[in-house]
DNA sequence: GTGGCGTGGCTTTTT
DNA sequence: GCCACGCCAC
């Protein structure tokens, strides 16, 4: 094949990497460098040149998004179809790896995967049945703790209890108890599915030899936000023999309040010998203003391999400092600029530190009649009307879900109150089976008033038909929404509100609809689509109209605009008072740093002086950042 | 089973 | 100031 098509479209240093020799590369690509193009191309490059076959080729991304547009991109770039490459997120990746070898694992067959939400709602059952306090152990500091633990890659067992810390121990406990609960569900969280395929991999050497025979290069995107165990992980895959192509930005590591650790970076360079190191710092993608502003600001930071982004490009515009007096106020002027610019819509991006602050600019573009889109929030598959379903059919898929079944054992009412429940609670912790278990004994044993035990057979046999259904998927969740009264029951709760839910019942059914013509085995297409919905959140909006983009800067990440206004830019919301300290104010200041670099024309930098949160209103300082930044770079403006 | 009231907490978020 | 959640009373 010729080559030259790929080798043509690269600078020097993007040259040097997608052409290195097959080692351990890590390329340290700044921001707007160029850094998906090394990555896509480097893997295009092994495939066309025949270094290697597909199959033996891995790449690594953390967000869906991005692992689709690799793929996307490759194929683009190849002239057939890269048969047996794997791209995907951690995640992704890791469960199709236990799919495939669910006994290794052990697990069963039709394990399901949990989501954040009914992990927490895992966890509040479970304090409940221990009779534990959660003013004592918030359920959100368990689920934080569990999470944690599992990102460093330690079960309950690893953990040392203290005698003198009760709290601890109690958590530790707790934890433990939690893994049985998900063990007898047969269901697993995310942080579990790395966690399990890393231990299998580890614990039974003929999968772990033919992995790291299979393969040979492995290949990891936004290499500074892995965490431990996604380290240890793939150490182990990678073994003596395969090859690491890893790209990432120490200066946009902004995820280290979830696990995330820059120092794998030396880490790397430490456990695999003859690494080599390529730079990327020629940006594609900013004025030079904005990028001598990103430099100066980033400069601030003692922590970092260091490196200076330039640029060909054109000096640009001034960047736009603007004071505001008010919230409002601040939400008005960029709601001016909006209106003067000539551009496309969706080329504008509102930025802030916090979620709460994009109601302001919400209700004034509302005001304008600026279209907008927000980022974050409740997702599709997140919904209540959509958990409610897929509950419904992820316990017909696996009776042992009992995540599943306490969420539809009485939605819609049908009459098994609280204290039928508490009844299946107790007999299934007594007899350590699932509450789908449970039930049967507690029929059987006639202890149920006739109301409710018919009301519970009734329920179970709801559940058995919808689990012998052979239907199309399509038709199987309309078989649902009608068989199990949800749509009655929505519909009671209001007419606007029951529309939306409806309408998104009806977009569920479509998304079966697609899944199942993409999707080539149709005995396990339901749980394909299960999976599917778990693991893909699916987003808020599917409408790419021309609007405006609000979104938090760590969402922001991985985007580029052409005019971007920073919002808040005030001390204690950004940097945020929970994050004065050194190491996290490095953390706040690369967060900074990755709002500036989204800029390709246009920045505008907005504070006020005082600023309506938690019930009061405060006097608000200008952030740091904007003084670290060279005033002969800025313009100050005044609004009229 | 539901609706009303009181309390607490409140940074970022993917999978 | 707002929202989510738990608790209690009808």
């Amino acid at each position: 094949m010729d080559t030259s098509k790929l080798t043509k479209q690269l600078n020097k240093e993007q040259l040097t990497a997608v052409t290195a020799p097959l080692e351990h590369i890590l390329v340290l690509a700044g921001a707007g460098s160029g850094k998906t193009r090394c990555l896509t191309y480097r893997i295009a490059w092994l495939i066309a040149t025949d270094k290697t076959n597909p199959h033996n080729i891995l790449a690594v991304t953390f967000t869906n998004k991005a692992a689709n547009q690799m793929r996307f991109r490759i194929d683009n770039l190849l002239t057939e179809p890269a048969k047996g490459l794997w791209v995907g997120t951690f995640h992704g990746i890791t469960h199709r790896f236990l799919r495939t070898h669910w006994q290794a694992a052990n697990l069963s067959q039709s394990f399901q995967i949990l989501d954040s939400n009914d992990q927490l709602r895992s966890i509040k059952r479970l304090l409940k049945a221990l009779a534990v306090d959660e003013k004592v152990f918030p359920p959100k500091k368990i689920q934080n703790f569990i999470n944690t633990n599992k990102d460093e890659g330690l079960r309950a067992r690893n953990l040392t209890a203290d005698e003198n810390d009760l709290w601890l121990n109690q958590m530790i406990e707790i934890y433990q108890i939690y893994e049985e609960n998900c063990q007898r569900s047969d269901v697993v969280d995310f942080g579990e599915l790395l966690l399990r395929c890393y231990e299998t991999l580890r614990d039974n050497p003929q999968l772990l030899e033919y992995y790291q025979q299979r393969f040979q290069f492995i290949h990891v995107d936004e290499f500074q936000d892995t965490n431990n165990i996604q380290y240890k992980w793939l150490q182990l895959l990678a073994g003596q023999n395969s090859k690491l192509f890893v790209v990432f930005d120490d200066d946009q590591s902004i995820y280290a309040w979830r696990g995330a650790k820059i120092e794998n970076i030396q880490r790397l360079q430490h456990d695999f010998a003859n690494t080599k190191l390529i730079r990327l710092e020629q940006n594609y993608r900013s004025t030079s203003k904005i990028l001598t502003a990103a430099n100066v600001l980033i400069a601030n930071n003692t922590k970092r391999l260091g490196k200076n982004l330039w640029t060909n490009g054109a000096i640009g515009e001034p960047i736009v400092l603007y004071q505001a007096y008010s919230e409002v106020d601040e939400a008005w002027f960029v709601a001016e600029q909006i209106l003067a610019w000539q551009g496309s819509r969706k080329e504008v991006a509102i930025l802030y530190r916090t979620t709460a602050q994009s109601r302001q600019f919400e209700e004034i573009l509302l005001q304008k009649n600026i279209p907008y889109r927000i980022y974050g929030g409740l997702r599709f598959y997140e919904r209540l009307e959509i958990k409610d379903i897929l509950a419904y059919l992820r316990l017909s898929m696996n009776r042992n879900d009992d995540n599943a079944f306490e969420r539809v054992i009485n939605t819609p009412k049908r009459g098994i109150g609280e204290r039928t429940v508490v009844m299946l609670r107790g007999e299934a912790r007594q007899q350590n089976i699932s509450l789908w278990q449970a039930s049967n004994n507690i029929f059987a044993s006639g202890q149920l008033s006739k109301r409710a035990a018919n009301s519970l057979q009734n329920f179970m046999a709801l559940i058995e038909k919808l689990a012998n259904l052979e239907l199309p998927l399509q038709e199987k969740i309309e078989y649902a929404k009608m068989s199990t009264g949800l749509v009655e029951h929505y519909q009671k709760a209001g007419k606007e509100e029951a529309q939306g839910r409806l309408e998104n019942l009806e977009e569920l059914a479509n998304a079966a609809h697609q899944f199942e013509r993409q999707y080539n085995n149709a005995s396990s297409v339901l749980s394909g689509f299960l999976d599917h919905a778990a693991l893909e959140a699916g987003e808020k909006q599917s409408k790419s109209n021309d609007c405006v983009q609000l979104m938090t800067l760590h969402s922001a990440k991985g985007l580029e605009f052409e005019v971007v206004f920073l919002s808040g830019l005030e001390e204690d919301l950004f940097p945020h008072k929970n994050s004065l300290d050194d190491f996290n104010l490095e953390e706040e200041r690369r967060l900074c740093y990755v709002g500036i670099t989204r800029a390709r024309k246009l920045l505008y930098l907005c504070h006020s002086k005082s600023r309506f949160r938690y019930g009061e209103r405060n006097i608000c300082k200008p952030s740091r950042f904007i003084e670290e930044i060279p005033e002969e770079l800025i313009k100050k403006v005044r609004l009229a």
